[in-house]
DNA sequence: GAGTCGTGGGG
DNA sequence: TCCCCAAGACT
């Protein structure tokens, strides 16, 4: 650990520290849903759901999601469409593949108990560093960091901690410290209340210095660089892909949709035939059809454009040109579903097609 | 270690 | 408008 580190780490009253920050915890934490209990499984499902994820758009998929599988074995037994479904909208869709694949795991291995050690645990599909910890300290009151962003930002100003916290080694370093500053007694109150304040008082921008219970702790504070902590170095910018889409349908209004690779983006979930294009406008209503003919068989007659919708992601951006068509009469459609419109509401869409799907509608009103 | 993997909200 | 973000994990 770095000297300055360690020496601002050693003028912490960490007693002090802890008992402020818990103590305001308990009187000012927000209630969330996943707060009710501790049931491990609810815990964990809430932490998957977290990651990278605002609250207030976790809560409302929370409670469908547990209501729909309100206990690790109802989820086990599920089929993947179902749960691909209740995680629709939600994104980084892999996190549910994980952790469908880890309750069925936990099933067999386990006897249906989440475990309570860092060990085992840590030996689930999609259960990392920070979401060990969480589930353990949270569920099982078992003294483990866990260390995310807020933990990270936090500590860093707290510390005056000038790394990167862009770069994953650096977490490694938050993890040693809170090995040292977290409360044995209460790890759970701890951890929460750590991430707490980083998501109320300590936010990124603008941080409540004056409402905060541990600004006489925070080296940050006062030395009046809060503003300038954490260091974190900034991604590229995402590529722009472009990109034709064909909402197909046939005489008797069915839909024709492709399920998608069962790995990389968007894995498993289910789409409106699309490719890639070239940048020209003039052809590439031509290409889309090129396409759905080598690659479905299908011969469609397709509309003049309809319109165009983009999708941003976390590394590119999708340009896509929607074209609604025909499929002709006794056309083969191979790799694709013929669905009506009420089957296909079973089937999870990202919601880059749920607006394909909505601006081929607007069409077929005019 | 850098790239991959979603989405919607806020400054 | 644009950029960054939000309770990360996997390859």
């Amino acid at each position: 650990m770095l000297d300055s580190i360690d020496k601002n780490l050693h003028s912490l009253n960490i007693e002090d520290f802890r008992k402020d920050l818990i103590s305001w915890y308990l009187l000012e934490k927000r209630d969330l849903p996943w707060r009710i209990n501790q049931d491990p499984y609810k815990i964990w499902v809430s932490e998957i759901m977290l990651q990278q994820t605002r609250v207030d758009t976790v809560i409302p998929y929370f409670l469908a999601f547990t209501e729909k599988f309100p206990t690790l074995e109802a989820l086990a037994e599920a089929d993947e469409e179902d749960v691909l479904k209740a995680w629709e909208g939600l994104g980084y869709y892999s996190r549910v593949r994980n952790l469908h694949s880890a309750v069925k795991e936990v099933v067999s291995s386990y006897g249906g108990i989440v475990p309570d050690t860092p060990e085992e645990i840590s030996k689930l599909k999609g259960v990392g560093p920070y979401t060990k910890g969480a589930i353990l300290s949270i569920a099982y009151n078992v003294p483990e960091p866990a260390v995310d962003g807020n933990v990270m930002r936090v500590m860093s100003r707290i510390l005056s901690i000038w790394e990167d916290i862009a770069k994953p080694k650096t977490r490694t370093i938050f993890e040693n410290i809170l090995y040292e500053v977290i409360s044995k007694e209460q790890p759970s109150e701890f951890n929460q209340a750590l991430m707490e304040l980083g998501a109320i008082i300590c936010t990124p921008t603008s941080p409540s210095c004056l409402m905060c219970p541990v600004r006489e702790h925070c080296h940050a504070f006062h030395e009046g660089v809060q503003r300038e902590l954490p260091v974190k170095s900034k991604k590229k910018k995402p590529k722009q892909v472009t990109m034709a889409a064909a909402v197909l349908k046939d005489a008797e209004g069915h839909y024709y949709i492709h399920k998608r690779n069962s790995s990389g983006l968007l894995a498993n979930l289910w789409e409106f035939p699309n490719c890639e294009t070239t940048i020209d406008i003039v052809s590439q209503k031509e290409q889309l059809v090129k396409f759905l003919s080598d690659e479905y068989e299908t011969e469609a007659e397709l509309e003049p454009l309809t319109g165009t919708i983009q999708h941003v992601f976390s590394h590119l951006v999708w340009n896509i040109s929607v074209y609604a068509g025909q499929l002709k009469p006794g056309s083969s459609y191979k790799n694709l579903v013929k669905v009506t419109e009420t089957e296909m509401q079973r089937y999870a869409f990202p919601v880059s097609h749920q607006k394909i799907y909505k601006m081929s509608l607007q069409t077929n009103e005019q």
